[in-house]
DNA sequence: GTCTATACAACGATAGAC
DNA sequence: GTCTATCGTTGTATAGAC
């Protein structure tokens, strides 16, 4: 049975990392870093995660299981229209509560591979996102219409010229971007 | 005086960095690597570069100067609509030329950190482009359209997804999609 | 189950010989 | 301009204490 005192561990692991991250970098953090900020030896963490990718990928992987449950909820509608409203909305949500995150993961190196693995890899979120915003067989202006829209929000949420904007301010205007990017009316 | 030999060395070595940094990824490419393609030592390679860090940034500069001039240029036209249209159409171009890094320089760990000291540090060319793109006082509006803009021209430039549109194809939707971001007019 | 001690190959980097 | 030799540190790995 894990304890808790391993339980604690193991999170207060993944907020030092995660801080580490923000302040040096993935590749400038390195294991002795994170050891040293918790009082233990590079070993333990060791223990905890086998490789400095698991670390990486344990960090970013609640925002990303998020996304999947999101994806997986705007499938589920009917009408194409808010399956875009859904998950655009849903979209901006998961960037602002997670501005810190997503600022490391589109501007720092080293977690980027580690997610583009959930990205493109098993669970394939980038393709079902894609698909969802876009259908199946779309033209040319809509598929990059898409990925500007997708990659500008996500960047644009996590850039530090914006980070002095609130989060209702950004969150207004992410989405009116966002929805004349695709096209789609200004909603009510 | 730099001998042709030299020259040439320097070369070779830029264009294999650039190689190895698109299999591997900066992280992924080491020293000895980039030695061992071109049948060097790893010390040879010291004497062109004193860092790795030095590599990646020579590796990035020319598309980096050619921002640069263009943000130059820019600044010298007198309208305003004239400046984002000169800077907006050059910075498509500018990333169709350079898919390949660009490609790298945004999905790609390393070489962001890099790319971020040109970008932020001495040349401030984001700075100088943002202010380009949407005046000194703008609104949130205005600022958060503008980074959704650049950001997303950027990375579905050089996203993998759109890698089988060809660059005619590309450029006419990138820049009807900034275009529309920014709330412009298509051009006649 | 949780951690320390210890070791190892590979890395980026440097000094000095040719 | 390139080499050999060497340094400190990194990520990874195992053995064993509690």
């Amino acid at each position: 049975m894990t304890t808790d005192v391993a339980v604690d561990t193991r999170t207060r692991l993944l907020a030092t990392a995660l801080r580490l991250f923000t302040e040096h970098g993935v590749e400038g953090t390195s294991l002795q870093m994170i050891a040293d900020a918790l009082g233990v030896t590079k070993a333990a963490v060791y223990y905890h995660f086998k490789t400095k990718d698991e670390i990486t990928e344990a960090v970013a992987e609640p925002a990303l299981r998020e996304l999947s449950r999101l994806v997986d909820a705007a499938s589920q509608l009917r009408r194409p229209g808010a399956r875009i409203d859904h998950i655009l909305e849903g979209i901006v949500d998961l960037v602002l509560r997670n501005r810190v995150l997503v600022g490391v993961l589109f501007t720092d190196p080293g977690i980027g591979r580690a997610v583009e693995r959930s990205l493109h890899g098993e669970m394939n979120l980038i393709g079902r996102i894609h698909d969802l915003l876009c259908g199946p067989d779309a033209d040319a202006a809509t598929m990059v219409a898409t990925h500007v829209a997708l990659a500008g929000v996500a960047m644009a949420g996590g850039s530090p010229t914006l980070a002095e904007l609130d989060d209702e301010t950004l969150r207004t205007h992410l989405l009116a971007t966002a929805r004349r990017v695709l096209g789609r009316r200004h909603r009510p």
